[in-house]
DNA sequence: GCCAACGTTGGC
DNA sequence: GCCAACGTTGGC
């Protein structure tokens, strides 16, 4: 049981949206990143769980929570001429992006904007807030998954 | 819109 | 293998 924190510009696909999906679940294709793409193909696991960022927000914010539901497999929009993140360098016989696919928890309301995160002391480390930062797919220490709950519970309007 | 901090490409 | 040029991400 791992933790990740996905990043998705909420005007491209927001946690909204995916509370819309059938079963509330999609396909995390479009990732064009080695490093993501190593995190999709080799480590995330069915169950594990993902905090969900948009960037490009404002404010740029931890807005939901899902979980993981299928592992690591070929990314399909690769192979599609007509997709916005179609690679022509890459094959189905040896397949150069991949997927995970994830469903929607629960929202988080209201959302945990970055300035706030970033003055919590337990989270200081945490990728999303090193400078330079641009990781879209990035792990998360079960500590500070712990303490982005706490953070989310403990502020959740009712 | 600006620009820092990347990642990728390609000449050599 | 080096590295300059270029493209992208994403906070501000």
């Amino acid at each position: 049981m791992a933790y990740w924190l996905f990043k998705s510009e909420p005007t491209a696909y927001s946690f909204a949206d995916l509370l819309a999906e059938p079963a509330r679940t999609t396909g995390w294709d479009g990732v064009r990143n080695y490093q993501a793409r190593n995190f999709l193909r080799d480590q995330v696991q069915v169950g594990d769980g993902v905090l969900f960022y948009h960037s490009s927000a404002e404010p740029p914010a931890i807005v939901g929570i899902a979980e993981v539901v299928r592992a690591g497999h070929p990314d399909p929009t690769a192979f599609d001429p007509k997709a916005d993140h179609y690679d022509p360098k890459s094959d189905r016989a040896n397949p150069t992006w991949y997927q995970v696919a994830i469903r929607a928890v629960r929202a988080i309301d209201p959302p945990l904007d970055l300035p706030s995160l970033g003055r919590v002391p337990e989270l200081a480390g945490m990728e999303l807030l090193r400078k330079g930062s641009r990781l879209s797919v990035q792990p998360v220490t079960q500590g500070q998954w712990e303490t982005i709950l706490a953070l989310a519970q403990s502020k959740s309007k009712r």
